[in-house]
RNA sequence: UGGGGCGUGGCCAAGCGGUAAGGCUCGGGACUUUGGAUCCCGCAUCCGGAGGUUCGAAUCCUCCCGCCCCAGCCA
């Protein structure tokens, strides 16, 4: 087993896992990932998949998928649908234990039975507003509600007649008798059951009374045999609930263990609020690359190995944290340098004329695929006359440090040869439009024989076999590092970023990237990684750049500005 | 003024009585046909604060301060 011979620091839940197996407290390790199905996957769960397989794989054991289905209005199958593709993309495997919550019911009906008739649990006839008077506040104890004690058979006959739909909805609950004093509020005759007429995407129309979380919950762990039950910080108030009714119940009793969900700075891993964003129109859907939901992340171009590394960094712990997101662009720039084949394309072109280069000559010159990777090989990329290069690779007056192309200066074009600026052509309004240059022959590949050096190196594109495509520049979706914190009442979409989306439109790839298929992941040389979007189908190649590459000279500017 | 948690460098996070790991960020340098990558070097005399115990404390005790969660028939 890696966690017991090994010197590694290990998080406080693999700590408790690792006790409770040499305790022998349980024979095995089990776990669970219980979404509910009422919204897309978004990285804090990738956080919380990485820790509920991970730790059952480090141990030799196994994690069950089970949907947390037990509130009908709010639930969908296309929810389940996409979270088992995302988990599945992540790269974890539930095998054949795809459970839902809603397979329990008649169970989960008949362990309420057991604790009405043991005295522990209550039909109740007041109204929500009603309990929630009878609740008490934090700081002042509940008061009792006049059906607590109620007969035995009166219990056992309106809870079945609950079941058999004889009452409205909202009418009745089924009530746990605990403590109104309690001052943990959630022991406070909490609600087991309500009565809702409402079709389940899973069970139809065979039930009109549906457990709450936390009377299903804790009953799927035991049913399932969960050894531990890992959960976030906020169900740390439930778990003496959980204890309870297992307690109660006297059945299998799992270990509950919460842990810090993940918040990362400059965006927002909120379901409610994630919707919110795609109703509005701030984004064009779950899948908007800018979103951090785990669609959005895939099309954006950021990969499963990137994720899982930046939740194995980032720790499990029980503080409340704000990661910074530079981690995760971190994580996704170390694997994509290793396995992205490079590609020039220039962004914003600016026509260039070599009038020393033979007009209608064509080479084909020989360009690395991966400097990371030697048998990724090379390919060909054509070379002609007229090229184009990126705009920010030109600087008619430029500043100190600036080493890139500027009149009379030479540069080394990627791959061909060097290139020297020997005159600026400009339209009416001054803006430069084209440039003049010519090419020093002899160092063919890059290479100068007399042994002279260039400052730098640039990308470029043959204007008469470039691709035209267009390219998506994303910048985080909120200005705020968090977006929750408020100014003076204002919410979270007062914090939108109105420049998170750059469209480039007339960008030029080179030839190799005609066709390339919507996915696939590429790093334009000197400037990001970037992905093919499946809008590329509608003709146009459409590129999404999941992250720019580290730009020192961009960081000089910044520098300057600031002063 | 109730209950439950948490406070280690800019952001995460080890540490569990013996004198502050690691990663990210940031700064500096080397190298470079991506100002990429890689490689060096630097970055907490101090662990929310104050007392106390001890030869010795981030680690134990006491008090204080701050932050988060809970009053859904949501999960």
């Amino acid at each position: 087993m890696t966690l017991s011979d090994s010197n590694q620091p290990v998080d406080f839940i693999r700590a408790a896992v690792l006790d409770d197996s040499k305790a022998g407290r349980y024979p095995r390790v089990h776990t669970r990932f219980p979404p509910e199905p009422n919204g897309y996957l978004h990285i804090g769960h990738a956080k919380a998949i990485c820790i509920d397989f991970g730790i059952a794989a480090e141990f030799g054991g196994q994690c069950n998928l089970r949907f947390d289905d037990t509130n009908p209005v709010k639930e969908e199958v296309e929810y389940v649908e996409s979270i088992q593709q995302d988990i599945r993309w992540l790269g974890f495997d539930w095998e054949d234990r795809l459970y839902y919550a809603s397979d329990y019911f008649e169970q989960l009906y008949e362990y309420a039975v057991r604790l009405v008739t043991k005295g522990k649990a209550y039909v109740c006839d007041l109204s929500a507003d009603e309990i929630r008077r009878y609740r008490g506040t934090l700081t002042e104890p509940g008061k009792e509600s006049p059906y607590r004690n109620r007969t035995l058979a009166e219990n056992l006959e309106l809870f079945a007649r609950m079941r058999a739909g004889e009452f409205p909805e909202g009418s009745r609950t089924l009530r746990a008798k605990i403590d109104m004093a309690a001052g943990n509020i959630n022991l406070r005759d909490p609600v087991m059951y309500r009565i809702i007429h409402a079709p389940h995407h899973r069970t139809g129309d065979r039930w009109c009374i549906y457990p709450m979380y936390d009377f299903a919950h804790g009953q799927s762990d035991s049913l399932e045999g969960i050894t531990h039950s890992l959960c976030s910080l906020e169900y740390e108030d439930h778990r003496p609930l959980y204890n309870w009714y297992l307690d109660q119940l006297e059945i299998y009793h799992p270990r509950q263990i919460e842990f810090a969900r993940l918040n990362l700075s400059y965006t927002l891993l909120s379901k409610r609020k994630l919707l919110r964003l795609v109703q509005e129109g701030h984004v064009t859907g779950w899948d908007d690359p800018r979103m951090p939901t785990l669609s959005g992340l895939r099309r954006r171009g950021y990969t499963p190995e990137a994720i899982r590394d930046f939740c194995e960094r980032i720790g499990v712990a029980k503080k409340d944290s704000l990661v910074d997101i530079a981690l995760l662009e971190h994580c996704l720039r170390e694997d994509l340098n290793r396995r992205a084949p490079r590609v020039m394309c220039v962004l914003k072109p600016l026509r260039v004329v070599i009038e020393n280069y033979p007009e209608g000559q064509v080479e084909e010159l020989a360009a690395v695929n991966n400097p990371e990777d030697p048998g990724a090989g090379t390919r060909r990329v054509p070379f002609s006359r007229v090229l184009y290069i990126e705009q920010d690779d030109f600087r008619e007056n430029p500043p100190p440090k600036y080493y890139r192309l500027s009149p009379g200066r030479e540069v080394r074009l990627r791959y061909a040869y060097f290139l020297q600026c020997v005159d600026v052509v400009k339209d009416g309004q001054g803006n430069v439009v084209e440039l003049r240059c010519t090419y020093d022959p002899t160092t063919r590949g890059g290479d100068a024989p007399d042994g002279r050096k260039v400052k730098a190196t640039i990308h470029w594109v043959s204007a008469a076999h470039a691709v035209p495509a267009e390219v998506r520049l994303y910048d985080r979706l909120f200005v705020k590092e968090d977006p929750d914190e408020g100014d003076e009442g204002q919410d979270f979409l007062a914090h939108v970023n109105p420049n998170s989306l750059e469209v480039l439109a007339g960008c030029r790839g080179e030839p190799g990237l005609a066709g390339a298929r919507p996915g696939s992941i590429y790093q334009f040389e000197r400037q990001g990684y970037f992905c093919v979007d499946p809008d590329s189908a509608k003709g146009t190649l459409v590129c999404n750049r999941a992250v720019s590459l580290k730009d020192e000279w961009a960081r000089i500017e910044k520098a300057r500005r600031a002063g």
